[in-house]
DNA sequence: TTACTTACTTGCAAAATGCAACTAAATTTT
DNA sequence: AAAATTTAGTTGCATTTTGCAAGTAAGTAA
């Protein structure tokens, strides 16, 4: 997972993708960032797989100083930070709908809302254009709702 | 990363998923099965990552037990033992061929043959079928030539 | 002013990682 | 047949990361 200076271990994509969201966490978080609506540590916190608040810390960290996440102070709320995908994080989507398509199709358990997944294996390409608006509307949905 | 028991962190496909693929080397070892045509351990170990052996035989056995990779005996040494992708691990490709794409797209240094990265963009689904046959070829291929 | 919320940090035990050395079985060389 | 080599690991150990509980500093609410 991310570290201070990466050493980069070749110049593969995969494994210099996987340098930075290559754990069992970073993932999560962007699921919660592009799918839940969620922008405050309290809220990645409350998810239900329990992360705990010095790894969320640290993810929080190591996702801005890679660019894919951004902070800015809760308009109304001083001890508050809202966090935002940038315009990189955003570009995870089609990967967080890949694993969202396998892991419904390859691992039991698993459970998501049927239309979603249905629309997810229906057109990826439009799915993640239609979530990337619908995202857009989430961030001044919750700015305004936040004032 | 795979452990012994997996405790099941919730019902999110994602979470799931990371439970199996979400660390540093596992996806490394899938490009080397799905894109170089790797099937030994010291094959593995040569890629340019340099993966430790240990965490090299953990990933192989956890991978195993999860049914994404199966091993035989090698045909003609008996040292030696041949790993291939099941047909479960095969379903990873769209996976591989997406975080394929962002490593390219958003990681400075990476590098990878411009008419692969070319043909995966162009088409995602008509690139993971062909690369799918392409690996059934292999599998006969480097079977007949170990012979 | 006191209590509470929020976003952290710290301390510590447990697990995972990384490196080097070792081993056991099969194979090749002499 | 004995010795050396190759292969696929395992083991030991230091370092790093994770996970949990507790603490803290700043801002907010009562």
């Amino acid at each position: 997972m991310p570290t201070e200076t990466r050493p980069c271990r070749s110049e593969c994509p995969i494994a210099n993708a996987l340098d930075i969201v290559g754990d069992r966490w970073t993932l999560v978080l962007m699921r919660d960032l592009m799918f839940r609506n969620l922008h405050e540590y309290k809220e990645f916190l409350e998810s239900p797989e329990g992360i705990a608040t010095n790894i969320l810390s640290a993810r929080l960290k190591s996702l801005t100083e890679d660019g894919i996440i951004k902070s800015i102070p809760h308009p109304t709320n001083g001890t508050k930070k809202l966090y935002y995908l940038t315009e990189k994080g955003k570009t995870l989507m089609p990967l967080l709908i890949e694993i969202t398509l396998w892991g419904t199709e390859q691992i039991p358990n698993s459970a998501a809302p049927p239309e979603v997944i249905s629309a997810m294996r229906t057109n990826r390409e439009l799915f993640s254009q239609q979530m990337l608006e619908i995202l857009n509307l989430w961030e001044e949905e919750y700015l305004r709702a936040t004032l």
